[in-house]
RNA sequence: GUGGGUGUAGCUCAGCUGGUCAGAGUGCCGGGUUGUGGCCCCGGAGGUCGAGGGUUCGAACCCCUUCACUCACCCCA
């Protein structure tokens, strides 16, 4: 038979890798209830609409990246691609707000985008992602930044740099974006092909260009920092000097822009060396019209999206055994086989982890066993044990051996946990 | 969507300009040694050399096609 394999960029995360997801997952929860964020579920699939409405039509996340098909009842319906349209539908489908006029909210789960699989990029990703609902205070962009920050360092990440911008609002941004694009046609003929067409599809994102002569027209282009109004404008010096109180290092970067079109003031990214092309590990920002836009209240809000895999990626790696077990059972012969299928499963209802070989093999290769289990102690009895009413029980990390009555096996070794205060 | 690289044992890879080229290490299974496992020693299982076609007396090796993986562009977390 020919194997099915997964789909393209869509990856298995195999035991070795568990625990150190779940570790990640662990820290962020610790991490984000102690700023005093609370963790919501949304779905993976939302109406096509909610995303095309959020992301932003021209986006090439919603033109060419998302998984959208028709349900049965021709409904179009997508995978996201991204969480924070999900968690704003539901603060404003489950009225949050009535609640509490400040929500601070955390997700986490995979994510789907339809792009060519390289280092640091699959078509399955998973982010944790963290919103803000309802304060519109420079203070909150400065927590939410400080969150993030600490949250990636008390995981151990290295070589972290913090990039902040401040995108403008709906009120100067506009007057940014023509004065940008109007230098660009200026100089039309010397931008790349790709470039030329986003004058008119998304002009901000020359910025991002790499090629050289893209670049040094970029050099001279308008700054979106000279065109902030004054509100626009105090709010970001805020933020830095929030930021600065913290001591909390970044750098300023007029020409960092974002992919999703909702973003608004301030917009922030963290990148890592040693990630390959894929760099940035973390990006967020305010979004105050949003909501709104999504036919809520009139609510700020401000987040930021983690990749997983990006930021396991740069974290210290362990070779951790996914293993820990309490006790090995080794039974040699069919007798002592039949007790040990006993005893393992009733130390595991007792809450003591225990594992053993159903195949009579050979009392070295049960050995090997316990070894890659990881196991804590073996027990070794077979048919001849049995008879002599003895059992040995070793210790697998000091060696030390014990006799252990048959007859009292089970009480001995619980007794032996509970003294250790392993799993009970 | 566009480029480059790579596909040989479960894993990591050797395999020279086509002529014992089907190999090593590791892992797995069994045995020996040992104070009943870890070190060491011996043995064993496991590969249509990604797939299909072509050139040749002869192809893992050369050519074409295709697929997969990977890195980069694009874009983003």
């Amino acid at each position: 038979m020919e194997k099915i394999t997964a789909i393209k960029g869509i990856k298995d995360i195999l035991p070795k890798d568990s625990p150190i997801w779940h570790q990640v997952e662990l820290t962020a929860r610790k991490v984000f209830e102690c700023f005093g964020f609370c963790e919501i579920r949304v779905p993976i699939m939302e109406k096509t609409a909610l995303f095309q409405r959020s992301i932003g039509e021209t986006t090439d996340i919603v033109e060419k990246e998302m998984y959208t098909f028709r349900d049965r009842d021709d409904e179009l319906l997508t995978l996201r691609p991204e969480a924070t349209a999900s968690v704003i539908r539901a603060y404003i489908e489950h009225n949050l707000l009535a609640s509490d006029p400040v929500t601070r909210l955390y997700t986490m789960g995979p994510m789907f985008r339809r792009e060519r699989p390289q280092k640091g990029r699959f078509r399955q990703f998973h982010q944790i992602d963290v919103e803000l609902f309802g304060d519109d205070q420079p203070a909150s962009d400065a927590e939410v930044i400080f969150l993030l920050m600490h949250f990636l360092q008390s995981l151990g990440v290295e070589k972290l740099s913090l990039e902040i911008n401040s995108l403008g609002c709906k009120a100067c941004r506009p007057v940014f974006s023509r004065a940008v694009v109007e230098y660009l046609k200026g100089s039309e003929s010397s931008l790349c092909p790709d470039c030329q067409r986003r004058i008119n599809t998304n002009p901000l994102r020359v910025f991002d260009c790499k090629v050289e002569t893209c670049a040094s027209v970029i050099a001279g282009a308008p700054l979106i920092l000279n065109y902030l109004c004054t509100e626009c404008s105090e709010h970001f010096s805020a933020v830095k000097e929030y930021l600065n109180d913290l001591k909390l290092p970044y750098e300023i970067n007029p020409k960092m822009v974002r992919g999703l079109d909702y973003y608004t003031k301030t917009a922030f990214e963290v990148k890592s060396g040693a990630l390959g092309a894929q760099n940035s590990l973390a990006g967020g920002g305010r979004y105050d019209g949003l909501v709104s836009f999504l036919g809520g209240p009139e609510v700020p809000g401000i987040g930021f999206g983690i990749g997983l895999e990006r930021l396991i990626a740069c974290l210290p790696s362990s070779d951790q055994n996914p293993y820990r077990m309490d006790i090995f059972i080794a039974a040699l012969g069919a007798r002592a086989q039949k007790i040990g299928f006993g005893l393992t499963q009733e130390l595991r209802r007792r809450g003591i982890s225990a594992a053993m070989d159903y195949s009579d093999k050979s009392l070295k290769s049960q050995m090997k066993r316990a070894d890659k289990l990881n196991s804590a102690y073996t027990l070794i009895f077979g048919d001849k044990e049995l008879d002599e009413n003895r059992a040995q029980l070793r210790d697998m990390k000091t060696k030390d051996q014990q006799s252990l009555p048959l007859d009292h096996m089970l009480e001995a070794i619980t007794n032996i946990f509970k003294r250790e205060g392993s799993g009970l």
